[in-house]
DNA sequence: CCACTATTTCGCCAATCCGCCAAACAGAAA
DNA sequence: TTTCTGTTTGGCGGATTGGCGAAATAGTGG
């Protein structure tokens, strides 16, 4: 095994990691319907600024999310395109951008 | 939004959780090649005996992996195929049954 | 320049995770 | 029964993570 591999599963797993708690999870959901501003992640998040900050800043170190200036405020989005794939596939109810195929029921993952 | 959404997060989160570690992440790469007993596992892990079994044991209760017991043995095998679909869609070089495309060269994920 | 808003970083503490060792447990064989 | 092999579980030290409030930073307006 080359130690490549060793690196790309790190990186892979980091990924992972990342998306490994509920308000990331719930931040990367919202993210599907589009560019989010900083103060719109914080108004559907349980915490406060301090802790959604340190949660995109986790995001986008594991390059799942990007962010861009726009004035005063700072703007993220979505830049694996493929998580969205995977959380429906894992199918469920917390669905930002699902709803039109006739799946996703229940929270069963198939 | 329901209760219902959060409890389903939070599984959800622990299946991103249970994949956000190397070791576990090179064990469902793996099992992508079919079923393997648990002593087949430790081979191909570097920690030890009780490690790779705890590791398991995470995979099991995210519903990721199944076991069965043969005989004297163990054998787990992969009960979410979409993790495989995902981590090819990551690309990159890991990869134990996705050699047939022709993508998957670099540890880009796109 | 100062004040204000939006966002990130820093320090702290509690909680969780990781890997190891030893012990426990289950099943097959003697 | 005892013994052996394969596997899981319990406990410990050390490292990492999560969330909070306070402080720092960046950009805008007066």
């Amino acid at each position: 095994m080359s130690s490549t591999a060793i690196t790309c599963r790190k990186r892979r797993a980091a990924i992972f990691k990342a998306l490994g708690h509920p308000a990331r999870l719930r931040i990367v959901e919202e993210l599907r319907g589009g560019e989010r501003c900083v103060c719109e992640l914080v108004d559907i998040s349980a915490g406060g600024w301090s802790t959604v900050s340190r949660h995109l800043s986790v995001l986008k170190a594991a390059g799942i999310v990007e962010d861009e200036k726009h004035g005063l405020h700072v703007h993220y989005r979505l830049a694996l395109p493929c998580v969205g794939t995977f959380l429906d596939c894992l199918g469920g109810e917390p669905a930002s951008a699902s709803k039109a195929s006739g799946a996703a029921k229940s929270c069963k993952h198939a």
